[in-house]
Parts: C-alpha cells; sequence; structure tokens
RNA sequence: GUGCCGGUAGCUCAGCUGGACAGAGCAACUGCCUUCUAAGCAGUAGGUCGCGGGUUCGAAUCCCUCCCGGCAUGCCA
C-alpha cells in the first residue's frame, strides 16, 4: 500500500541526504569531526506551517551549521546545486528554493496535483488505511517505523472505559470511551489486529461493599432505623436496585442469612447494571469485542496461579497476615498488598491475573489500557509484575486521561464517583449528543484536564467545530447534486486547471491523510487527526466562497466538481473513522 | 514531603523529537448573501509563551531553581 504523499516525502528525504552526500564528497562541505551518518539521521521532511513555502522543507542547511562550521546560508546554496542536479529522481517536483536564509523548500509541479485527485478515487472508502501495524514497534510509548516487516499484524489488545458496574457510569467514563474508540478505529486503520475490550469488575472487594449497601437499602424499606455503611456507595441508583428486588422479592429476604441475602441482592443488581452500561455504550457508539469478568479469574485460579509464580520469583512475601509483593526492589517507595488479612485478593493481584492473561494466555503483542489519571500510581507497580513474570513491560502501553469538569450556567460540577453527585453519561450524551461530545473529547490532547462547558458544546458554530465539518460536507454534497455524474466522463478532464491557491492547497490537504492518520497513530493520539479534519473544513469552506464550481467552461467546472467529490470523500471517511454521522443537509 | 499532568491572546486551546513573523476558535469591531446552503468567507484589534537562570548561531520547545492549579501517594478500584 503506498500514497503519493508519503512517497514523495521519503523521496525528498533521499534526495537531500543523497546531495548533501555529493556536496562531502566534492569537498565542498567538510564535516568538522562528525560522522556523516549522525548528519544523515537528522534528514527529517517538513511541511512548512506557512503555506506559501512550498509543499515540503529541509531544514538541513541550518541544523548542520556546526557540522559544516559554515553558515545555513553558504551550506544551503552548496546542497542546492546538488538537489537541482537530483530533483530528477522524483518526477513530482517543480524546483527547489532557498528561503529565510537556509531552509530548502520544495514546490511540487501540477503533476502531483492531478494525480493526487486521482489517487482519492482509487482507494476510495479504503483511503488512509495502511499496514504500519505490520512495520512498526512500540518504543518509549510511541510507535515507530521499523525496518523488520512481519507478514502479521502487530495483535493488540485494546481496554478502556472499565468502568465499575457498582453504578452507573459518569462524565470520566465519557472522556475515556470516546478516546479509546478513536484510538481503536486509528489502529484498524493502520492495519493493527485489534480487540477492544472492557474489564467489569464483578468481583473483590468493591462488589462486597455494593452488595452491603444493596443489604442495607433493602432492609431499610422495612426498617427505617436499618444501618447504612459509612463507606458505602450513596447514589440514588442503589435505593432503586433494591425497590426493585424488593418489588419482586417483597421481604422474603429479610429474615435470610445476611450472606445469602447479600449474595441475592448482588446477583439481581449486576446484570442489570452490566445490562445498562452495554446499552449506554451502544448509544454512544462503542461497540466492544469483548466483556471480559474479574469475576472469572477468581473462579479459574488465575490470581492463585500468578501469585504463586511471584512467590516463585522470590517477589512475594508474608507478613501481618497479608501476602505482599516486594515492589521495593523495584524502587517503589514501598510494598504493596496482594493478598489482604480478610484473604480477598487486591485489585492489584487481580489486575497482574488480567495481564498475565491477555499477555501470555490471548498472546497479544501490545496491550493500550486507558485510564483515568487518577489510576496512574498503579502504573508502575504493575510494570515490575510483568518484569516478574517475563514480560516485557514495554508491551504495556498505558494512556492516562486527565480529568474532566462539567460545567453547567459557568458553574463547575468537579466529577467524583463516590458521593453519587457526578455527572452521568447517559444524560450528557443526550443533553450535548453524541456526534459532539465525541469530536471535543477527541479534539482536546489528554493530558490536560479538561473544563466541558455543555452550553459551548450545543451551540451550533465554531465553539463546537463538529459543525463545521459537516457543514463542509454539506455544502459540497449540494453542489453534486446538481450535476448528472452519469453524463461526466472524469478520465478525459485536463486537471491541471486546478491550479489556484485554494485548489492546490486543497488538494495538498487531502493528499496528507493517510500521513496524518499514521502520525496519530504513532502517539496513539487522536486529536491530531480531529485538527486535520476542521483544517480540511476550513480549506473546503475557502475553496467553497472563492470558486464557482458550475461556470462556462465544461472542462473547469467538472474539473472542480471531481474536486468536491473527492474532498467530501475523504471527509466522510474520517468522519466515519470515529464514528460520527455525516449529514446530507443542515 | 515525594511522584505524574498542566500553566501560551479577555476565554477555551494548538504549537513542545530546538529553527521561517507564536497560531486557531470564542468574545469585540469592519466588510461580504438577485449566482452551487452566510452553521460560511475576508479583515482589524488583542501576547513579558507562569518567574528567573543555563545550553545554543537560534528556546514557547531542551536542562536547572522557584511560583501557581489538578491528580496520586488505601489491606478503594
Amino acid at each position: 500500500m503506498s500514497y503519493i504523499f508519503i512517497d514523495v516525502r521519503k523521496k525528498i528525504a533521499e534526495i537531500v541526504g543523497q546531495s548533501v552526500k555529493e556536496a562531502i564528497d566534492s569537498k565542498e562541505l567538510v564535516l568538522n569531526f562528525v560522522s556523516p551518518d549522525k548528519l544523515f539521521s537528522k534528514i527529517s521532511i517538513e511541511i512548512p506551517n506557512n503555506r506559501g513555502y512550498g509543499e515540503f522543507s529541509s531544514n538541513i542547511a541550518l541544523i548542520s551549521t556546526g557540522f559544516f562550521r559554515l553558515p545555513a546560508s553558504e551550506i544551503s546554496e552548496i546542497i542546492l546545486k546538488y538537489i537541482n542536479k537530483n530533483c530528477n529522481l522524483c518526477g513530482f517536483i517543480e524546483f527547489c528554493k532557498i528561503e529565510n536564509g537556509g531552509f530548502l523548500n520544495f514546490y511540487m509541479n501540477s503533476t502531483f496535483f492531478c494525480k493526487i485527485v486521482k489517487e482519492i478515487d482509487n482507494f476510495g472508502d479504503d483511503y488512509g488505511n495502511s499496514d504500519f501495524g505490520s512495520m512498526c514497534e512500540l518504543n518509549n510509548n510511541t510507535f515507530i517505523e521499523s525496518n523488520k516487516y512481519s507478514k502479521m499484524p502487530k495483535k493488540i489488545l485494546i481496554e478502556y472505559v472499565s468502568a465499575n458496574p457498582t453504578g452507573p457510569m459518569h462524565i470520566g467514563n465519557a472522556r475515556l470511551g470516546a478516546l479509546g474508540d478513536c484510538i481503536a478505529q486509528l489502529l484498524l486503520k493502520s492495519g493493527f489486529a485489534v480487540d477492544k475490550e472492557f474489564y467489569v469488575n464483578d468481583a473483590g472487594n468493591q462488589i462486597e461493599k455494593f452488595g452491603q449497601s444493596l443489604s442495607a437499602r433493602y432492609e431499610q424499606i422495612f426498617d427505617e432505623k436499618a444501618i447504612f455503611p459509612d463507606d458505602g456507595y450513596k447514589g440514588e441508583d442503589i435505593k432503586i436496585l433494591a425497590k426493585s428486588f424488593a418489588d419482586i422479592f417483597n421481604d422474603k429476604y429479610i429474615n435470610e442469612d445476611y450472606e445469602v441475602r447479600k449474595r441475592a441482592l448482588i446477583d439481581f443488581s449486576l446484570p442489570k447494571n452490566i445490562e445498562k452500561m452495554k446499552n449506554d455504550l451502544e448509544k454512544y457508539k462503542i461497540i466492544f469485542d469483548n466483556w471480559f469478568y474479574e469475576s472469572q479469574l477468581y473462579k479459574n485460579g488465575d490470581i492463585e496461579k500468578v501469585v504463586k509464580l511471584l512467590k516463585e520469583n522470590s517477589a512475594v512475601f508474608e507478613s501481618e497476615g497479608c501476602t505482599f509483593f516486594r515492589t521495593t526492589d523495584f524502587g517503589e517507595d514501598k510494598n504493596e498488598v496482594l493478598i489482604r488479612k480478610n484473604g480477598i485478593p487486591t485489585y492489584f493481584a487481580a489486575d497482574i491475573a488480567y495481564h498475565f492473561n491477555k499477555f501470555l494466555i490471548r498472546n497479544y503483542d501490545i496491550c493500550i489500557n486507558v485510564w483515568g489519571a487518577d489510576h496512574h500510581g498503579h502504573i508502575s507497580r504493575m510494570k515490575c509484575a510483568l518484569k516478574v513474570l517475563g514480560i516485557d513491560p514495554n508491551r504495556l502501553k498505558i494512556i492516562t486521561v486527565q480529568l474532566v469538569n462539567v460545567i453547567r450556567n459557568g458553574e463547575i460540577n468537579k466529577m467524583s464517583k463516590r458521593d453519587g453527585r457526578a455527572e452521568k453519561l447517559d444524560r450528557f450524551i443526550e443533553e450535548v449528543g453524541v456526534d459532539s461530545a465525541r469530536f471535543i473529547f477527541n479534539m482536546q490532547n489528554f493530558n490536560s484536564k479538561m473544563d466541558f462547558d455543555v452550553e459551548l458544546a450545543k451551540k451550533n458554530d465554531m465553539s463546537n467545530p463538529i459543525y463545521y465539518i459537516q457543514y463542509a460536507y454539506v455544502r459540497f454534497a449540494s453542489i453534486i447534486r446538481t450535476f448528472d455524474l452519469n453524463k461526466i466522463d472524469f478520465n478525459k478532464l485536463n486537471l491541471s486547471v486546478l491550479n489556484s491557491t485554494e485548489e492546490k492547497e486543497l488538494i495538498f490537504k487531502l493528499s496528507s491523510f493517510p500521513y496524518e492518520v499514521i502520525e496519530s497513530v504513532k502517539k496513539l493520539n487522536p486529536s491530531k487527526i480531529s485538527r486535520y479534519m476542521i483544517d480540511l473544513a476550513s480549506l473546503c469552506h475557502k475553496f467553497y466562497t472563492e470558486k464557482r464550481v458550475e461556470n462556462s467552461d465544461e472542462n473547469l467546472s467538472y474539473s472542480r466538481l471531481l474536486l468536491c467529490i473527492q474532498a467530501s470523500k475523504v471527509i466522510k471517511t474520517a468522519l466515519n473513522m470515529i464514528k460520527i454521522s455525516i449529514p446530507k443537509y443542515m
């Protein structure tokens, strides 16, 4: 799979490298006690952020002043001579020139722009798809291109949301969901073998508390004086569940043994909560390939097995009636409890077993976990555990997402799970809409904490860019509607008439889509692709305003029409990728 | 105290593997609808890039001190 944009960028890097090499060989440039490889490794081709400086750019002259002991202007003059000689190695370069004291800027010819318009057509819905997933490796938290091309794409498990099933999902889950889902989509488009998973914490301590809370609320229905535990779940949802249980069983469980009553309430309530989560997420267009139940790890003995494995590696000791993991051996501040005094394994123990299952039972190459920032303290000890189990911790990539506050009428509602006052996901999605929510959450970098203003998200202007993008699509759709496409032979067009600034910039933006997808996936950051969409929409609107499609020149009309068709295809592909709806009218 | 994330225009944020005048949107002001959807386009105004050092030909970007905000630091998950 190859794309003109990506190939040209690579080719230009080769030309620059070749030209520098020739300049050195001819002694016109002399390296100052530096190995040539060090210089060549620094060659990278950028896209000038300011349009009007050509399509591609190299700053090699600026960064090599120290290597050659010459001013950038002189170095660039020398390199340019050789570039001019080598330019014909790429058929798309019109010329290269020096600008702003040493930048070597490459301007593309009309063949380039014509070919791009046709290229999009050839790929159709697959435009932007790549086999990056077979030719990369995870290094320092980002994917980098690798020389090792594997026949099989990397097998990735991405786990996200994994909301606690003891209560309704909240706004924080909405951000994690939007982000995780878009990352998964990016990975799929980039040729990884991706499975999306929700980890259901249906066992352990918090389910015990869930049961205690339910039991207390159930008892309170029949006896107002029944005591509610201090650390119980205080949300209304618990009362409602207890009430519906009582509606069916009445006081049948009041005189039952406490453990029996608790179990009955849990078995009644948990499936209801999980079903509700599935429904809400589905409305949010998130569908998981697998729901993994923590209780499985208890039932099949995986937790015991993993603790035993850690023990065999002398990473475990007993103290004060607990089983500890010796995390201090890895430079942590303190040792972590795996099994409590009461015999119940901690979340940490279960999570080690879960990751053991991901890597060694199900054989994923890479696992990505999307976690709220409040979990970040869990990362390093998790990686310690992987080391002991013989799993390279670099194979686990954890994305921590900063928390979200909701702003209503200028007032902040801080998200907080425990007190039951957190913004609920279902209400939130209903109010701002799926498209807006998904887009806004993916627009901002996940490292920044977010104040989500509900009023702004509902507005139909650029405070909410999704409308801006959809509107660009709708405007082009309305142009396309006015033509009878069956009567036009697009193959016969002379597309070189698409040579205005508006047209060339739009085409160039379209050409970079496959590149942008890969750049986003490398950093596992969809905000890049969201901003690309806004830029693309902006160029569409400019073109729309400045250039009339239907005009007296038939070749020009149809060429512009074809450009509209290709641009709307790319917008559609991009919106589909992040699962945002594509309206025909607005 | 220690660790992680952030501090860029009045507001919300891009830019952060060092490089071309620090960019968008919102809010303010000025133009543009008898022609394919004005949910749009063009323009004006607005900045000690938290403070102070350092490295460099060159720093919002890299390093250090400090200040401010959020999160974590549970036998919660």
